[in-house]
DNA sequence: ACCTGGGATTAGCACGTGCCAATCCCGTGT
DNA sequence: ACACGGGATTGGCACGTGCTAATCCCAGGT
């Protein structure tokens, strides 16, 4: 800066206020400054921003790149962050890579609040510790730290609309393959359970184990398949395990929708593919993001101290998966 | 760390030189400091560091977040770069956000080379010009801009091999399904068009085009659905879409690999799917890193200045998805 | 001629750290 | 008793920027 300052003839201090386009400097002044910054290539160094200013307006954002719905909430995270003003800063999260050292390298980059994206295995440990020193904000997920907001998606109404809609077609043979004891898949068993008894079925009620992957739905269908009778539909706990599902059925013979109804569960991109068109529940990941930046807004900007708990309600994506149980043959 | 030396007693350039782990301070002042920055939950200021120090030791990394393949060469980079003695940073390239707004961040936040990831639509029309400033390495892409290194697969070589092994096989009738103008479709191409001369099969060449998707994939089964007579193996420039190809012969009735068989590229996640089980081409990404990595360090602190080029030998992965054609019914 | 006022410009400090040189302290040899 | 040496410790400056307050300059009114 001081380099363009002496290309131009004029202060340090008059190339900083016309970069920062903030008022005083003369209308020539500014375009002098402005064509000598070009000349030399000047770029702003952040390293010295980050330190003499008050506030970073940087968000750190913490996610594993292992499930496409967070690379989804991350695309969705830039433009809501550029909306409130503020930059995103990635760090991710990696088997060879703590939990810990991620924290401390957005911290230490003066981030001024954490937004995590909740799909790792396992959260945090000291997250009650972190946020007492910055806001955090997790998604798609709820630990109940204190000092700690979370945005999820009503996981539980999810899969009672899709059962439901299953109930609806006819069905009550459904069955039930979960994502184990991560993150959402209690709430979504919950779900299911509720609405096979509601729909007062609860004695065909049954859950296989899963863990979110294709594979677990591989290995659920390959338990079903081995029975004398299949169930008339099965609920995954996401798309991928869905998509398990319906190839292992498929290949033995058994046709979507006509012999078995699948539906999945986040509306992923593997969703919508051709040949498997899912009928699945859809997360606003747009709404999340836009919703995790306020949380972190509110308690930067506006002095927010007690936890927010928001909840979104799901959309039920009916596509070609799922239809009314044919006769038994 | 001025707090730090305050509550400990001692000067803060002490401090600095025991978190720094420098020689000098004596063992039982070391202990006691490093128990002070733990009570007081001291973390280095990394803007400030970045300010100070000559060097900044951090390579910024630009990925989309699209491709499997991306995230596991990301994946890689951590370890690649720490054995270097860097960190990395991250810069998503995503729609919203141009190349050249990720590339200044990176620059402003002090990297001192550029890892392009480069399975992006297009490459930064500019990257002769940010070469000039900071050293820039591509992954898996070869724009031949000056002041660039390049480490990629022989994309020819790895295609060749797949449609030799399909050859050996006994197959001649082999269509190839390509990925359009995208990074490294052309190589693969070639290699596929190599192959079949080499093979003394030229007249039964066909490239059908792609994109290196699911849904490409799709299209061109359908192609190939409608004729009277099928090919007797497919190579597909990406396993997405031998993904795609698999799954809508499959619904056809046709079966892989007895009626078709079917190859890959890449040895993702997709091709390892247990009902896919493809033969695909194995890319090193851990070796791609490592050589990214170190034409980086070779630039920045050994003073290389020519342009480097690697080109990486590929390794067939046979699995499940090829066999020999079966005699016509 | 002098004061006033306001737009334009500048000087100086501060942010938190790393590096260099200077200083302190204590045991040892003469 | 004094100089010496070396490990341990400290002071001061610099990095590039933003903010506050001060200064400059010139036109206009008295």
């Amino acid at each position: 800066m001081a380099d363009v300052a002496a290309h131009v003839g004029v202060s340090r201090q008059l190339v900083s206020l016309v970069l920062a386009d903030k008022p005083g400097p003369n209308p020539r002044t500014r375009e002098r400054v402005l064509r000598g910054a070009e000349d030399l290539g000047y770029r702003a160094d952040t390293a010295a921003q980050l330190l003499r200013r008050a506030r970073s307006r940087q968000l750190g954002v913490l996610f594993t790149m292992e499930h496409q719905l967070e690379t989804h909430i991350v695309e969705a995270l830039y433009p809501a962050a550029a909306e409130a003003g503020y930059e995103l800063v990635l760090g991710a999260l990696l088997p060879t890579r703590s939990e810990r050292r991620a924290i401390d390298d957005l911290i230490g980059l003066r981030c001024e609040a954490l937004i995590l994206i909740g799909l790792a295995e396992q959260a945090p440990a000291h997250l009650a510790k972190v946020a007492e020193q910055v806001p955090v904000v997790e998604i798609a997920q709820y630990t109940g730290a204190t000092g700690t907001d979370s945005v999820r998606t009503d996981d539980a109404a999810g899969v009672r609309a899709a059962v439901d809609h299953l109930v609806d077609l006819g069905h009550s043979d459904i069955v039930h393959v979960d994502g184990g004891e991560l993150p959402g898949a209690a709430h979504r068993r919950e779900g299911y359970l509720a609405a096979m008894r509601t729909n007062g079925i609860t004695e065909r009620a049954e859950v296989l184990s899963g863990d979110y992957t294709v594979e677990s739905g591989v290995t659920a269908a390959r338990t079903l398949l081995e029975r004398d009778r299949l169930p008339t539909a099965v609920v995954a706990a996401n798309d991928l395990c869905a998509c398990g599902v319906v190839e292992t059925l498929v290949r033995a013979g058994v046709r979507t929708p006509d012999d078995v109804s699948v539906a999945g569960y986040d509306d992923s991109r593997t969703a919508s593919l051709p040949y498997l068109d899912l009928t699945t529940v859809h997360q606003d990941t747009g709404r999340m993001a836009e919703i995790a930046v306020r949380c972190a807004v509110e308690r930067l900007d506006e002095g927010r101290t007690h936890d927010r708990v928001d909840v979104l309600e799901p959309a039920l994506t009916i596509r070609s998966s799922t239809a009314p149980p044919t006769p038994e043959r």
